[in-house]
DNA sequence: TTTTCAAGTATACGCTTGTTTACTATCGTG
DNA sequence: CACGATAGTAAACAAGCGTATACTTGAAAA
């Protein structure tokens, strides 16, 4: 019979759910291990001692996260409205996928910047930049995970009530003749 | 650091340039009242002293740090070149304004947020909405603000070495196209 | 010179952080 | 049952933070 009380696994999944929550939700560094652990019902000691520090954990959590691979993946040639969809959806309701979120809500320490840049390039940069055809492709993929990390800046420092005025719909198709901009094989 | 003389105004001054100095080269979080004093060669009471808080220090180097203005002002025919100007240089070099740096190292505490965001808004959103002819002006100065805060996360995430391999002539002719996408009075 | 007052200093307060240490409680097993 | 392994707990650790206090110093006014 599996544990209900004592699990040590079931807990350090627990914690590990409550941490990817919270770091998508206020970023790496206004989250504490307490908050953590308060929010997977576990004791504080328990983070540490699961996955060695906290910095880890936001590793660990990194690893386990989604990426906006929907949008990238499929035909090269429509990924400019997928990605403006996306992004656009994304400053529309202010949801988006963990890791996105934890990217542009990034920490500021250097141990953590470097996993997150790590993350960045292969979850974006690497993944775009593969599905494209021609030349520059990694320069049109740099330019696109521009605009992607962009609009989550923007969208966390105005908030929703700061996009209010701007019309969503007008946002999304002109994003989408950015992205077409960024990615298109031929420059200029 | 011995001081000549016991000069109230000089020593503001000097705490107040090297707040923006660390601010701009680290972000909000990360730069200490302890940092800036050192750095001013102040005391460490005298910061508050001066300036009440942290924060109301940080809004007041807000205040006086220079914008974007320079790539803004002007035709806005070319407004797009500038800016992509503006925004390659600054990924060349990782040199840019202070605002801008410190932009895209927004500090996470919500009361430092605020003043960013105000800032964001006139500084940018604004300035470049002003000057733009046609329909949707504030929609088409949020994406440019997009292009130009994404621009300031990656370069942060990625930093100098992360982005050698990529040829920033043709990063900048294609910010180009994309800043015009942007910003084009037609949209889609 | 003496007085005076603000500039500057040294230090510590209160708090929060990540982390670690001892301890308790509960389980499977001999 | 008893016992040992271990999940979980409570508490404190050391370090760092912003901030406040009480003191010292130096230059100008008297």
């Amino acid at each position: 019979m599996r544990l209900v009380t004592r699990d040590r696994e079931a807990t350090g999944e627990r914690i590990l759910a409550a941490a990817a929550e919270l770091f998508a939700e206020h970023g790496y560094d206004q989250v504490t291990v307490r908050m953590i652990a308060s929010a997977a019902g576990a004791n504080v000691a328990l983070v540490n001692r699961y996955f060695g520090s906290k910095a880890n954990l936001f590793a660990t959590v990194l690893i386990t996260a989604s990426t906006v691979t929907a949008a990238i993946e499929g035909d090269p040639a429509e990924m400019p409205s997928r990605l403006a969809e996306h992004v656009a959806h994304r400053l529309r309701t202010g949801a988006s996928e963990p890791l996105v979120r934890m990217l542009d809500r990034a920490g500021t320490s250097p141990e953590i910047r470097a996993v997150l840049a790590a993350r960045v390039e292969t979850g974006l940069v690497d993944a775009i930049s593969a599905r494209l055809p021609g030349p520059q492709a990694r320069e049109r993929a740099l330019l696109a995970t521009v605009i992607i990390l962009g609009a989550g800046s923007l969208r966390r420092l105005l908030g929703p009530e700061g996009l209010h005025d701007a019309d969503l719909t007008v946002l999304e198709a002109r994003l989408e003749t950015a992205f077409r901009a960024c990615l298109a094989p031929a420059g200029g």
